[in-house]
DNA sequence: GCCGTCGTACTTTTT
DNA sequence: GTACGACGGC
């Protein structure tokens, strides 16, 4: 048996499956119960299923079409390991989403109880983060803040406004951002980039050029590591050092990877040198590959033999969980593709109910509609967690939101706004942040500028100040003598450095020593339901004795609002976009605005690669359905569009040629009832729709 | 010269 | 519900 220092030690902030308190524990436990409800009924695996999971030491690639049981393979799997005596901690499960990782861990736990306790599973972003603070020098990232995409738009703005020169087309920071990430997660160079995937910047590169590098080297100055730089760091060393690829490859036997299809070459860069050292088992389907703005390859897929000599490819196409009649739809959907998917889902369950296409005015009588049908199956039997509505954005979730909102319905909504994300909650840590590390220029702006008299130019001179002090204390102590800032800026940050070992009583002096200027700030904006989310993050750090490991750990595993709030009850229906809803299932599942101009999305139109993208969002969304499937549409979705790109969206709409009898078909031409929050929301004038028939 | 406020426009998807 | 630009006040 192998034994590698730190295999036994697992700081608490890097056992990624554990959550650190009790309110987000019964949030996250709800979700998985909904997730989970389904798979208990068919326990035993079927004889493809049972191979998989049961091969012996090889690479394996296991393609699975949508509900044929991945995750139960997977799960399979490390139980089988382990009671041949594997060591749990000798395993490493990959997935994309925190909230696969914690149940795939639940599930072999509960299979196995003690002999699992020790299994890890977590996003590549959250085992990348454990190694660096394992061996942070080892991958030069000592004392680094994490910053997430907001930060990143940040620095890319304050370089950009500098040279900004009005005669060319320069990308905003946003695209910037979404450049040179793009760049980095497919190892492309710029040009390619540019030329491939956002030709309309192809001539701003010599522009460009100077300000990713200076963004580089703010990341340097300021200690900053981007999400891209997680992987990065630890993908550099792994492949320049033989060394430090055997240590952390001495760690693990086995590799289990969910959701193949989605990793990127960035993500294969790091399990390529493990193949030399550790067992690969991957899972993955290509008609699901979602994440291509991502840069995910699924040439990952796709290639995955020629890349890993000597692996088995094993293929699971029975699905269990929808009924015949609603796969019927997804399988149309991929068989009128330019591409061969080679996908025709076979439902082992038989046959059930038709799917229902209902057509609508606009969204808040599609909301309106829906809430009312999850009352009516609630009072027929149904429990509200039987339900689960996707959307492609977060953004058009508001709508629906506010209708079940109107109708007392309880919900949930996963993928949309996130806690730490809130401008409020951004403003108490970005005091926090200063403590932690004290060239935070990003928090030190935003911190600063909170207080009354300072705006961006004095913020800047007392930064340029800061960055010459060696401590934190004489920075402190400098800011004082020079009286750039308030007193009151300068005595909380003494105070929550007095209490830094503690990081919920530090959130707490914080929001009691910020409550003033943010009272002021927030003060037309619902302050106190603001001020009252400052607990909840106090209650959020109550395991953490580090300031910057909390923050880290809530920046990879985002806490969304409306899980805290709905945490007393398990019994919620759930709102989520169709990205977050990869490997999820409910027996009754509402797939919203398939509309012309939504799918595929108006955006996409004109690129064929992403078009075909979106097919395969509205596939992962058709196929989470067990029992019913209610796609909803709206007759004026377009009518904001000009009208080449209305014409566009009624052409390429992926429902345009749909077969009769695929769908119950219902047309609303008025609302039932509105809801009285839904009125309270401007009236739109609608000009201009698309006819469906 | 610098800051605060008010009005307007925009809002894919995630780590 | 947030971000940016224009403008007026200090």
């Amino acid at each position: 048996m192998r034994c590698v220092a730190g295999c036994h030690a697992i700081a608490p902030q890097c056992a990624p499956t554990s959550s650190s308190n009790e309110l987000i524990q019964s949030t996250i436990g709800s979700q998985k119960a909904i997730i989970m409800s389904s798979i208990e009924r068919i326990s035993s695996l079927n004889p493809r299923q049972q191979k998989a999971a049961n091969l012996g030491d090889q690479h394996a690639l296991v393609l699975a079409g949508a509900g044929a049981g991945k995750t139960k393979t997977i799960v399979a799997r490390a139980a089988y390991l382990i009671e041949q005596g594997v060591p749990a901690h000798q395993i490493l499960i990959l997935t994309f989403t925190k909230r696969a990782a914690s149940e795939i861990v639940a599930r072999v736990k509960s299979q196995l109880g003690e002999r699992a306790a020790q299994l890890q599973a977590s996003t590549f972003h959250a085992w990348c983060i454990c190694l660096i603070r394992r061996a942070p020098n080892a991958f030069q990232a000592k004392d680094f803040t994490v910053i997430d995409r907001d930060d990143q738009v940040m620095l890319f703005k304050a370089i950009r406004g500098k040279s900004k020169d009005d005669s060319s087309n320069l990308p905003t920071a946003a695209q910037l951002c979404d450049i040179y990430s793009y760049a980095r997660n497919t190892g492309k160079s710029l040009s390619q980039t540019l030329k491939l995937h956002f030709p309309d910047f192809v001539d701003a590169k010599d522009q460009m050029v100077p300000i990713m590098k200076a963004y580089e080297a703010k990341k340097q100055e300021n200690r900053y590591l981007d999400y891209d730089d997680i992987l990065d760091r630890v993908a550099r060393v792994i492949n320049d050092s033989p060394k430090a690829c055997e240590w952390v490859a001495l760690q693990y036997d086995h590799i289990l990877v969910d959701e193949m299809q989605d990793t990127n070459p960035l993500q294969w860069s790091l399990l390529s040198p493990l193949k030399e050292h550790c067992w690969l088992f991957c899972v993955g389907d290509d008609a699901q590959s979602i994440y291509g703005f991502r840069g995910a390859d699924f040439k990952n897929v796709h290639s995955f033999q020629e890349r890993v000599p000597g692996a088995v490819v094993l293929k699971l196409n029975k699905n269990y969980r929808s009924t015949q009649e609603i796969l019927d739809v997804p399988n149309w959907l991929l068989a009128n593709s330019p591409l061969e998917y080679g996908k025709q889902l076979v439902a082992a369950r038989g046959s059930g109910v038709r799917p229902q296409l209902h057509n609508f005015s606009n969204e808040w009588d599609e909301g309106g509609w829906i809430a009312k049908d999850i009352q009516r199956r609630r009072s027929d039997g149904d429990n509200w967690k039987d339900h689960m509505i996707l959307t492609r954005s977060s953004q058009s979730a508001r709508a629906i939101e506010s209708c079940l909102l109107a109708a007392d319905i309880p919900y949930r909504v996963i993928g949309g706004a996130k806690l730490l994300e809130s401008a409020h909650i951004r403003d108490l840590l970005s005091l926090l942040r200063i403590i932690g590390n004290p060239r935070d220029e990003i928090a030190i702006m935003r911190y600063l500028t909170l207080f009354p008299g300072v705006g961006t130019v004095t913020a800047n001179r007392a930064i340029a100040r800061l960055k010459q002090a060696d401590t934190l204390k004489s920075a402190i102590t400098m800011l004082r003598g020079d009286r750039l800032v308030p007193l009151a800026a300068t005595d909380a940050l003494v105070k929550v450095y007095q209490q830094r070992g503690n990081v919920a009583e530090a959130i707490t002096t914080a929001a009691r020593m910020l409550d003033k200027v943010l009272e002021q700030k927030y003060r037309n904006q619902e302050w106190p339901k603001r001020q009252s989310d400052f607990k909840i993050v106090a209650k959020l750090a109550e395991k953490h004795s580090s300031i910057l490991g909390f923050i880290e750990e809530y920046l990879l595993d985002p806490i969304h609002i409306s899980m805290v709030k709905r945490s007393e009850s398990d019994d919620v229906a759930t709102i989520i976009t169709i990205h977050s809803a990869k490997g999820a299932e409910c027996k009754t599942c509402y797939v919203i605005n398939v509309s012309p101009g939504a799918f595929p999305s108006n955006r996409a139109m004109g690129d064929p690669e992403q078009v075909e993208e979106e097919r395969r969002v509205l596939y992962v969304a058709l196929t989470r359905a067990m029992d019913h499937l209610i796609v909803t549409r709206q007759k004026y979705a377009t009518w904001a569009l000009p009208d080449k790109a209305k014409a566009e969206a009624a052409e390429t709409y992926f429902f345009n040629k749909l077969p009769k009898g695929l769908f119950e078909e219902h047309t609303h031409n008025q609302a039932p009832k509105r809801c009285a929050k839904a009125q309270s929301f401007k009236t739109r004038q609608f000009s201009g729709g698309i006819n469906f028939d």
